[in-house]
DNA sequence: TTGTAAGCGTTATCAA
DNA sequence: TTGATAACGCTTACAA
């Protein structure tokens, strides 16, 4: 069904059931009247791909993030969606596999889309993406990094926060209870940027205060069994070791658990620290220390970014947004009381 | 960059360079050398929606799902993408948030899009989506019902399971192992019609087995904490039940912490089922007894489907796909030494 | 308030 | 092996 034949019920010409779609205010009641009948009895559905064509602008949205599957992910792409939705945008969704190439050619899938607006995740691309987000911009389509805010940017707006700064307030929690031969479990996935950023916040803040840091890496595979035996190998090889903190609550969880089964006391004999505040982490006893990152609220926020963008035809601007450390039973001070109640991230404009 | 920029770049018309672009074997290897070059050097991006437009079709599968958050649709959306990828479809994403209402709205937005194939979640619809998808259909674009599979399918095709045999199954489970008295917690969203079929098929064994079985509702909020509230009411209210089935992992591993906190006995004064088998389930002690869904298989085989029938311009075939049982510590006969082994559900040609 | 004409960037068809 | 021409279904710009 096309809008001629619409247009042939309602006895008017195309253009006139195209204005009513667009703008009903500028056709005449009865004339309205008509195409409303019209549009209902023929179940006309326009086409996107004609619509996009002639006027020269798509209605969607593109976000790359490393995967769907990431629970992490998907509440800021729900929160992108619910923003965008609001607007009459429309989200296409496309994800890399924590992959930099594939970045690139997921990019180049959806450049084809013609996208209004284009959300990726982080500030590290290869060569090949980072030319088509700047040709992209360069043309005219607001561009916003997700879940990163680093000085060196290479020119897009960032919503998110700064993860060695994360790492670091991890570390200096882990400090203040007064631990001194401390351990970052990294994730296991070498292109997860961030996690390893945040282990560099927490050891340049360790080191700086005069503790031991030792790092190691989860292994591939399930992250429950890899925060299991990333314990293990801790307790095995660095014994002295009196606190940990992990890439990921999942990790975190894993380690807390087979501690638990062990009979290793947490946190008197090793502290715990995540990252993500997955809703598991507060059920776990000892519960899961950990710091709550603005999941949905950095796809919101960069949802009403690149909409005022595109309405106001100005470069998209970027934002810090506050992280929240959520102390648990899982750090708490052996010799005190226990945790010194909530200590929220930095926030305000880039 | 058009195609005829490319094109008088390589001193050829726009015709050729899009025949390249689909059939390089159809242009001599000459022109082709010049084509490739004008590609590179300025850096051409087709245009989906001419393209499209102008060849009728699209290269476009869209999916409908509940919910992106939940990781039990993200393992198959992303089983989807892949069979999908390896075809050069690209996938669209829309999700309901549970809302048959939504369901219409989304499909409305995508249809408008003009999807080669359709991929949808369960057989259940509102009036409004179900005419959309009929429509659909009969213009000749493959349509998909996923997660379901059931005799009284809308003339879709089915790639699921038979949600009323898994809860059966996991009733049977329980009844082998001496309990007379069971309870199903419900999921607490209305719309979640596949977990109340699977109540259903629980009840049904049950109660034709003789056994009694009460059935409750899941709070809304947190899964974990839903669960820890359902084994309270339930100890509460109906302290004869031996047994417990839940309409997910999430619930089922909330009742098991909060059993072990409140030291009852599991499986001994309580048996715990749940459904899903998150990755939790396996790490918890008492380990969960559940049900492996085909996750990932739905969305691989929906979507290796979806090409077949798009290829073949037939409609697709439904097809059941197997689940698991897998009987762990939750759910151990406490009367004898442990559970029987793996149980694999139903599988073969609808 | 409605309509006409042109064109968006590509592909199908047919011709050379 | 390449090209000319005519769509595809819609919107923009302008005219009536």
């Amino acid at each position: 069904v096309t809008l001629a034949e619409v247009a042939a019920h309602a006895q008017v010409t195309a253009i006139t059931v195209s204005r009513f779609l667009r703008e009903p205010a500028l056709v005449a009641p009865a004339t309205a009247e008509r195409i409303r009948e019209a549009l209902e009895r023929t179940g006309y559905v326009p086409n996107r791909q004609a619509g996009q064509l002639a006027g020269g602008r798509s209605n969607m949205v593109a976000a790359i993030i490393p995967s769907i599957a990431n629970s992490i992910f998907a509440e800021t792409v729900q929160g992108l969606a619910d923003a965008l939705q609001s607007q009459g945008l429309e989200l296409m969704l496309a994800s890399t596999g924590y992959s930099q190439e594939r970045e690139a050619e997921q990019l180049r899938a959806v450049l084809g889309w013609f996208p209004r607006a284009l959300a990726v995740t982080g500030r590290r691309h290869s060569a090949a993406a980072l030319a088509l987000l700047r040709d992209a911009q360069a043309s005219g389509v607001p561009v916003i990094e997700m879940w990163d805010q680093h000085a060196d940017a290479e020119g897009f707006a960032q919503v998110g926060f700064d993860h060695e700064a994360a790492g670091r307030a991890v570390a200096q929690h882990l400090l203040e209870r007064g631990h001194r031969r401390l351990a970052y479990v990294d994730s296991g996935v070498a292109e997860d940027f961030r996690a390893r950023e945040r282990g560099d916040g927490f050891a340049a803040a360790a080191r700086a205060a005069g503790a031991s840091v030792l790092r190691l890496a989860a292994a591939p595979g399930d992250a429950f069994d890899a925060g299991r035996a990333a314990l293990h190998s801790l307790l095995g090889t660095a014994p002295a070791v009196t606190a940990a903190a992990f890439a990921n609550d999942h990790f975190a969880a894993g380690a807390l658990l087979e501690a638990q089964a062990g009979a290793v006391a947490v946190p008197q004999r090793l502290a715990v620290a995540g990252f993500g505040d997955f809703a598991l982490g507060r059920q776990l006893r000892p519960s899961l220390t950990t710091l709550r990152p603005p999941r949905q609220a950095i796809g919101l926020e960069t949802g009403l970014r690149l909409i005022e963008a595109v309405r106001s035809g100005m470069p998209p601007q970027g934002c810090a947004l506050p992280w929240e450390l959520l102390p648990r039973q899982s750090t708490a001070d052996a010799r005190a009381g226990g945790g010194s109640g909530r200590r929220p991230g930095p926030a305000g404009a880039q």
